[in-house]
DNA sequence: AATGGACTTTGCTATAGTTCAACAATGCTA
DNA sequence: TAGCATTGTTGAACTATAGCAAAGTCCATT
């Protein structure tokens, strides 16, 4: 267990993921740096979610993703040494990041077509249908950074929206 | 064994995924239409690559996804059946598929931290340099959808580079 | 209650990307 | 080899979204 106030990063890109979390309590996002220094919000995690850079995690090499935390949050983590021995003795959890992977795979998945296909305004449309808690939680800012528009842009949709 | 000649579907949306492909030879895509009956391609696949609307096959809903021969091309398949009992009998099967998942579950991380960051002209180059046979051997047309512009404005984009 | 800092809104201009239409090039098929 | 299909190119007008700056709002801390 471990404690992280809010704005606290729980990684840093380039260092090692050496931990997978499972949030207690509380809200983090993860995001990446682009070549201009500006943040993407890849993901938000609250309560009950396990999250991660697996990539950095599982390969061992750096992570790209930085992890920071948006509330106060409270976190268990694995370690590798764990993750490996679970790997090796506990078939089910074999099977059960099996279907983790899986499952995220999809949610990927989907996340790609959205983005072929969709306009800002749709993206921001889903985004409030299928995390309804999450949109009052988190800022304007971090949403309008998820789905890829800037928070002037947000703004003006909102406003669109409303007439 | 199956074989399919240029332009004809492996697979057509809303239809149920009975079988996971393998590529023997030859080319196909895999795409979706939009509400507004848009085409998005969503993968190229050739030699040897697996694919299949994995999300429609696993889950036993119909499929988002249309596979089309851009090439003719030869496949083989595993049913249903096969791949079920594949998984109940060979241990190895479903460490393989596992991190088959893991790691397209990596790949399409990338893509949506593509999206997120680059501008359609880096994508594109992108897209070259990480596939440069695919760029040979399909059409414009189809890069431009699988990047997520229209070919007008990717022909723009290779003029401008030619300059 | 006052101050400062972060977030949101508004309006204006700039740019990336789309749409449409016409034409050119290329590739199949007979 | 000609003829039709499809694909690629170009340019002009249009639309979505970004960028910037200023003002307004919402908190948290003194």
């Amino acid at each position: 267990e471990k404690r992280y106030s809010k704005k606290e990063h729980l990684l840093y890109a380039s260092d090692y993921a050496k931990e997978v979390f499972f949030i207690s309590s509380g809200c983090v996002r993860t995001y990446i740096l682009d070549y201009n220094g500006i943040e993407h919000n890849i993901s938000f995690a609250v309560e009950n979610w396990w999250l991660g850079d697996l990539q950095s995690f599982i390969t061992q090499t750096p992570a790209a993703q930085n992890i920071q935390a948006l509330e106060d949050t409270v976190i268990f983590s694995i370690s590798q040494e764990n993750w490996n021995s679970l790997i090796k003795e506990v078939p089910e959890f074999v099977y059960y990041t099996r279907i983790l992977f899986r499952n995220t795979m999809f949610t990927h998945e989907n996340r790609i077509l959205q983005n072929l296909s969709f306009t800002a305004e749709e993206r921001y449309n889903y985004f409030l249908k299928t995390y309804p808690n999450l949109s009052h939680r988190v800022s304007q800012k971090h949403i309008a950074s998820y789905i890829g528009i800037t928070p002037e842009f947000l703004s003006m949709l909102r406003a669109r929206k409303k007439r």
